[in-house]
DNA sequence: ACCTGAACACCGTTCAAGT
DNA sequence: ACCTGAACACCGTTCAAGT
């Protein structure tokens, strides 16, 4: 069935065994190609030719191009996020629950982070259901009509904001000399300047944002996510508990 | 003094009055195309036509080339995001204003935010003053040497996270069809599924994260962000009273 | 319906050559 | 030192044509 005739990948690609192109034969090679090099390297062309096809088949199967391939890319890091139940016993663990879950879908496919945090082309890919979820949290935990919006609005961005930030590539052209530059700089700062900085030196090289050089796909900063998590939820039972007591705003 | 010889921007690019070529020249023209048009858009070859040399004249100032001078143009947006002093009196109110002050800083300039919240390359820009301050901060609050890191990695991802996630760019090919399909889909959802999301939909819709089909830069979420703040502060509090009253982590 | 094939208008970057 | 100029190896996307 299969007639290899010579690995020529430049010339015309020769139709394989496979009956027919689908939508999600695109989407997988996409994210494996995502994965291995990244999500400013993937090229709709690449993943043309490992599917051995013409670049502008894609377009019969997504008219959108580009982006609406992305957009279906980002629905597949959301499947497992979807939390399992509706939130009756403790908010306070499934939002923990939540946000460790996020972490771990984006750590399997860290080169997508950037899609979900930083690109409203995301949106289009995920499930209502998690919108619905958040919301049968917060009025759980307390919040009510017009101020559970904002409420939300913080949780989301808690969600996404630490990972995003945590997985952030570095620079793909020259990482190795962007590292060692940047690590000297930071090891050349004089303590007179910044005395806390330099005093916890050791503890913050390349364990610290802005501080550090390789990202958190390789190094992964779970400390301050599991404070991040403590401070998000201590964070909303203040703000609930201050108006129990009715102190103003 | 400016020679205007009609603009052929295509052909061979005129030298202007000015002697020579500046890297200030350069980040600041790249700046004003990324305001204009976006980070996704923005080429190193628009920004020399804008210059009137060959594109690869950049590359002499700029050996890094593109990431380089991205870089350099996510130092510009920090110049005012560095706090005015230590923080001696109160430091939540010094956070408050670091918060309030860095998402004012990128809506001045809303298209460089993924560039801050999802690049490594924005790293090598930042002030290493906003770290030592930070820190200041977080000890003045009470935190101690180890754990002091991570309540620095929980604050920084949340100094940045929010706003990364507000002012994140819609698709830039079709956006207007890309909006209007997107709020269709949100407004067709059936209350038996979602039914807190369909009770609040006129709260939500284009107000809240994922149900929106508008950027932060054109459509603000100010309310999440008040209560966001809100939440970090009040959850740094919890955790460091916590701490005092000896409970168990 | 589903894909080929050619073509358009771009990119970033390298390298040699000019002055 | 600072820039031109040509060239390389790519892109995404449109549009017509095949089957």
């Amino acid at each position: 069935m299969k007639r290899k005739s010579e690995a020529k990948p430049r010339g015309r690609p020769p139709k394989d065994s496979a009956d027919s192109l689908t939508r999600e034969q695109i989407v997988k090679t996409a994210l494996e190609l995502i994965d291995e090099k990244g999500l400013e390297t993937f090229s709709l062309r690449d993943a043309a030719r490992k599917l051995n096809v013409y670049p502008t088949a894609l377009y019969w199967h997504f008219a959108g191009g580009r982006n609406a391939v992305l957009a279906e890319v980002a629905t597949i890091a959301f499947h497992d996020v979807a939390p399992p139940f509706p939130p009756q016993e403790d908010w306070r663990g499934w939002l923990r629950g939540l946000l460790e879950r996020y972490r771990q879908s984006l750590q399997r496919h860290p080169n997508i982070a950037p899609l979900l945090g930083a690109q409203l082309v995301s949106n289009s890919g995920i499930n209502p259901l998690l919108v619905e979820q958040i919301l049968a949290a917060l009025k759980a935990a307390g919040f009510e009509a017009p101020r559970i919006v904002d409420a939300y609005n913080a949780v989301v961005a808690a969600m996404i904001g630490y990972v995003t930030l945590e997985l952030a590539p570095m620079p793909d052209d020259d990482p190795v000399d962007w590292a060692a530059e940047l690590e000297d700089r930071v090891r050349a700062l004089p303590a007179e300047d910044y005395p806390l900085l330099v005093e916890h030196l050791d503890l913050l090289s390349n364990k610290a944002f802005i501080v550090r050089w390789q990202s958190g796909r390789v190094n992964p900063l779970t400390g301050g996510f599991e404070l991040y998590v403590d401070m998000v939820i201590a964070g909303l039972e203040g703000i609930l508990s201050r108006r129990k007591d009715g102190a103003a705003a």
